[in-house]
DNA sequence: TAAAAATACTCCATAGGTATTTTAT
DNA sequence: ATAAAATACCTATGGAGTATTTTTA
């Protein structure tokens, strides 16, 4: 049913001896368990992890493969267990979520002079899912760019930005000081692509080898800049609004405390609690 | 020893239904199984997860910690038992590593047309740890810049850049085309910081705010470019090589691949063995 | 007092041990 | 022939079950 790590961890250990008997010298147990935990390892995941001669063991693709998962894995889980051990000494962290292009870090900076105890931990939010992480706690705070799907959030807007065309220096249109979505028409527009690469960096590839171009804010524009890329104001687009998020029944001090920085380093009027419902 | 993800799945439910038996139900076990696994992950853990009543269960800190850890940490799980068996399937893997700034998606969009069936994956390379991936097998090519760890590695120069200065629009020295290193002196110089954190972004930001400024690689200064900072280059400084670089060992017929696609798409000639070493 | 968690006990699956056999070089 | 992994068999830890007690709103 459950992974077991223990097996997991013998793994590891007979992948880097490649032998049975020391692996199992090592782990401080008899090698005719290891060999049994091994079988065991192999029959729950339903593939042979490696191919055995008396002389030699190696290891099969799926074998390397579980191997470098279980790195991560275990970094994963000691990296866990060290933040709930600090969760329990009183150690108060504070994610902060940003969509890209938006520019979070004055804002910790001075969040973090006012409560220089609190660990801040920055969480590039992924165009597809700006708004998941702060309903299912992986942030604390976002910032993020509307439309996004606002049921269990609250939200502050904070400012807003118009959109541009990103287009090949070499089109026709680059010349131009600004445009209208009129003057779009035709060509092909990439859009919200389906594909969940990390890489919207694909996309203005796409538009730099003239297979189309995009229309998104112009912090996202700015913040793939490239030479071979112009943008242009899209003057009759609607504007983009920026806004600071939470979680809808949020209400710790560390995170009243990250608004009301984060607003006044804005400029604008600390956040009542009122005017964010 | 390990942490028991059957217990972990078990608190996962308790945490959700916030009550032992309607939990214990959505697990078919007996309540009083789950109050036993919950009191020994407690203890394995050497910290409290809820405080109980009779009426209601209550998650400490530390149990939202674990309940949150808990999630990725399934989620890596399960993405990494896929994975493995992917890689039983014969469902062949790349992962490219690149450096900030570094443009790979074209060499890639190239090697994906020649071979459409291995699975490419792209891995940001951090600033402080260019070099280990490709060693410890996280990456299988990587796009580095010089000068990094090359034990057990293979690289290939691909090309060099220029340095430049970033500074805020507003320092004097912005006025000028191009700087020296000696017009330089008596700035403070924004260096590797110790910080691990993800931001380069925050010595940008460092920058913008007049702290100091940074010497880097045109690409990266490009990549961060923000309306508030320029960069000039400083003429008498050496260029930074960009290399494309695989572990000593790795003799793949995927590695190879894209390493001649990755040198065709740069207008050079294929990578050969010998000139690599 | 009633609902819910904890405790007491029993059973069994499985990790781990030792002794031995099988296998490939 | 020999080194190394696999198999056989035993022990004991701990997971899961039922019955019962303890606790507090």
């Amino acid at each position: 049913m459950d992974l077991d790590l223990r097996k997991l961890r013998y793994f590891v250990a007979l992948a880097e001896h490649g032998h049975f008997g020391r692996a199992a010298e090592s782990l401080y147990i008899a090698q005719p368990v290891l060999s049994r935990q091994i079988r065991a390892l192999e029959r729950e995941l339903g593939c042979p992890l490696l191919t055995r001669t008396t002389r030699s063991v190696q290891l099969t693709t799926a074998g390397r493969q579980l191997q470098e998962e279980a790195r991560v894995l275990f970094a994963t889980v000691d990296a866990g267990i060290r933040r709930v051990h600090e969760a329990d000494r009183g150690v108060q962290r504070l994610v902060v979520g940003f969509a890209t292009g938006l520019h979070v870090s004055q804002a910790v900076r001075a969040y973090a002079a006012t409560s220089p105890d609190v660990q801040i931990e920055l969480l590039p939010l992924k165009w597809w899912e700006q708004d998941a992480p702060l309903r299912d706690g992986r942030a604390d705070v976002g910032y993020l760019r509307r439309p996004f799907d606002e049921t269990g959030l609250r939200s502050v807007t904070i400012g807003s930005e118009p959109k541009v065309a990103c287009l090949p220096v070499t089109h026709p249109l680059a010349r131009r000081r600004s445009l209208t979505l009129a003057e779009l028409e035709g060509e092909r527009i990439l859009d919200a692509h389906a594909r969940r690469t990390s890489s919207a960096e694909e996309k203005f590839e796409l538009i730099a080898s003239g297979d189309g171009i995009a229309v998104v804010p112009l912090s996202v524009a700015r913040s793939y800049l490239r030479p071979d890329l112009v943008h242009r104001p899209v003057t009759d687009a609607e504007d983009v609004e920026t806004c600071l998020v939470v979680a809808r029944d949020s209400r710790e001090r560390r995170v009243l405390d990250f608004l009301a920085v984060a607003t006044r380093t804005l400029g604008t009027a600390p956040v009542r609690l009122s005017a964010v419902d």
